[in-house]
RNA sequence: GGCCCGUUGGUGAAGUGGCUUAACACAUAGCCCUCUCAAGGCUACACACAUGGGUUCGAAUCCCAUACGGGUCACCA
């Protein structure tokens, strides 16, 4: 018996063989300069953020180079898949406009080189692991799972190096004829590749981000195929697809680095010219005085769907990114205020080899800058949508009235350098509440600053409505204000007031303190003339009278 | 433990042998502006180039060692 006969015992009905789909996948028509990348995700949960942060590498490359990026749906590991995980992932692209221009979502195929499912290419990966088979690069391996666990723990113990490899690669000694009996009797088996590799010997790999870095031979006999589901392993499903797809620049975690000699080989056994590879910094959390690889477990901030929920603008998230991917980004932002962040020319040799801590402060920063320069129309059309899905009592008020809603998010929006207060939408309801009156009514307290005495506030309140209340405009809006301080003995002008404060009860702006707190329950808020222009003189008084009223 | 990667101020980092008495941004603090807050302007953050050796006229930049951090050693990706 041949290794051929093996081969057809293994996978007797295969309808081709790799020339097939060397034919069928031919070369992409475009340049050198034009790359292909790719996004493949596992369906284990959602997003992660380090995933996410490749995802955006890839996307920006193909988008220099106007190449291609295609999504591709590493589904091999059936145990851990979760069941509407791509339907998750591929959401969260969309909440961040990264399209693939390839991707596959369920029967509908877009593009030339699908299925881009792994778990429908089996008989792809069968075609080019019976080709490994025939040529004696590939064997069925009969060992347990406790052979395995064995062996590994003589080799530790032993202090050898662990794995399948050289003499420890049992199922290498099996010859074809016994490989057959076993197979017909029904035992279970894995395929393993058979290394040509020798741990001792060093070659050089250039990777993109890192440079050069000097690697050992892989000597290890790895699965390609599992038993259970006779799916690829990850390496023998980046060969074959990273092949007959085209990717020319693989995006990956730093966590890969130390099997780029398994992919090399496997490469090689083909013939096959491997892709570059970018190979990402992890990143990472702050954990006492240590860092850490940013865990799903642990830290909510790990999954996209954190800054989804919360409300911040997809372009924050993004942005907070990219000055990570290239930290000259901000400057060049700066420089280009009005380009898109994919007009940024991304450079992998200027990108940091060591893992980046994720800075939120960083994100509200950058979120803050965005939303402050939104139109009215623009966040409220935003919002409205974050809070269809994620804020029902937002929801509702905006609803209530559209327009009021927009004129809220308009106070101190239409000028050079807008206000800066809200850097996620679920911040809003708690930033303009007091706007409604039956919100203001009905929450909140009074809590005075300076001025505290209620009877000193209820005459303030009523020498106001009196006779200085008046919002024409800004400016005479204030200089009655002051006109009143200087009638009830406050000083309406700071300056004065600081060379000689004994000389007066108190200030301007602790009687502006004293009108804002009645009018808003806050001691904080932005533009109170503005303010009192939305909610109008009736609503103004009446929110002054009834305190008059209660106190 | 073996192998690999990394280490510039609280954070992200600029820097590729002399232009560095080490940029910029965020954070923090103070001042200014000011009706409060936010923003903005200015200033500060006191020895920030892990440590020790080399190479060199000259090193954050090159080499070696040590320390520390991270990754990886699965029929997971």
């Amino acid at each position: 018996m041949t290794r051929t006969d093996l081969a057809n015992i293994i996978f007797p009905n295969l309808e081709h063989d790799i020339d097939y789909y060397n034919a069928k996948y031919p070369k992409r028509n475009l340049t050198d300069e034009q790359y292909v990348t790719r996004f493949a995700p596992s369906p284990t949960g959602y997003m992660h953020i380090g995933n996410f942060f490749s995802a955006l590498v890839d996307y920006i490359i193909a988008h220099n180079t106007n190449g291609i990026f295609y999504l591709r749906n590493e589904d091999t590991d059936k145990a851990r898949e979760v069941s509407d995980a791509v339907e998750k992932i591929m959401n969260t692209l969309n909440y961040y406009h990264i399209k693939p221009q390839e991707y596959q979502a369920g029967d509908v195929i877009v593009g030339e080189y699908g299925p881009y499912i792994q778990s429908e290419r089996k008989e792809i990966y069968h075609a080019f692991i019976k080709y490994l088979i025939e040529i004696g690069r590939a064997y069925p391996c009969f060992c347990t799972k406790d052979e395995l666990d064995e062996k590994r723990l003589h080799q530790e113990k032993a202090k050898l190096r662990t794995g399948y490899y050289g003499g420890f690669a049992k199922c290498r000694q099996v010859d074809v004829d016994e490989a057959i009996e076993r197979i017909k009797k029904g035992e279970p088996y894995v395929i393993r590749f058979r290394s040509k590799g020798i741990h001792e010997k060093k070659f050089i790999f250039d990777d993109l981000v890192k440079g050069k870095i000097e690697l050992p031979e892989n000597d290890q006999d790895i699965v390609i195929m599992k038993s259970d589901n006779l799916l690829p392993t990850y390496h023998f499903a980046h060969l074959v697809d990273d092949h007959l797809m085209h990717t020319t620049h693989v995006v990956r975690g730093e966590e890969w680095l130390s099997s780029v000699p398994v992919h090399i080989e496997l490469f090689e056994a083909f013939g096959y010219e491997p892709p570059k590879y970018i190979h990402v910094p992890l990143i990472m959390k702050q954990d006492g005085d240590k860092k850490r690889k940013i865990s799903k477990r642990k830290d909510p901030e790990a999954s996209m769907s954190y800054y989804e929920e919360l409300g911040y603008p997809p372009l924050a998230v993004i942005e907070s990114l990219m000055t990570i991917i290239n930290s000259d980004y901000e400057e060049w932002h700066t420089a280009n205020p009005d380009k898109n962040f994919l007009d940024f020319t991304f450079r992998p040799d200027k990108m940091s080899p060591s893992g980046a801590l994720y800075d939120l402060e960083k994100l509200n920063n950058i979120s803050k800058d965005i939303i402050s320069k939104m139109t009215k129309e623009k966040l409220y059309e935003l919002s409205y949508n974050w809070a269809k899905k994620y804020s029902d009592s937002l929801k509702t008020l905006i609803e209530r009235d559209k327009e009021y809603y927009m004129d809220i998010l308009n106070i101190e929006r239409v000028q050079d350098k807008p206000r800066k207060d809200i850097a996620y939408y679920s911040q809003i309801e708690n930033l303009i509440w007091y706007m409604y009156d039956d919100l203001f009514t009905n929450n909140g307290s009074y809590s005075f600053k300076n001025i505290n005495n209620i009877n000193e506030i209820k005459l303030i309140l009523n020498t106001y409505m009196d006779k200085y209340f008046d919002i024409s405009n800004k400016d005479v809006w204030f200089q009655k204000i002051k006109d009143m301080c200087d009638e009830l003995g406050y000083a309406s002008n700071m300056k004065e007031y600081k060379k000689n404060p004994e000389l007066f009860k108190g200030n301007v702006a602790d009687v502006s303190t004293v009108l804002r707190i009645c009018l808003t329950k806050e001691s904080m808020t932005p533009d109170m003339y503005e303010i009192m222009h939305l909610l109008g003189k009736e609503r103004v008084f009446n929110r002054y009278l009834d305190f008059i009223k209660g106190n």
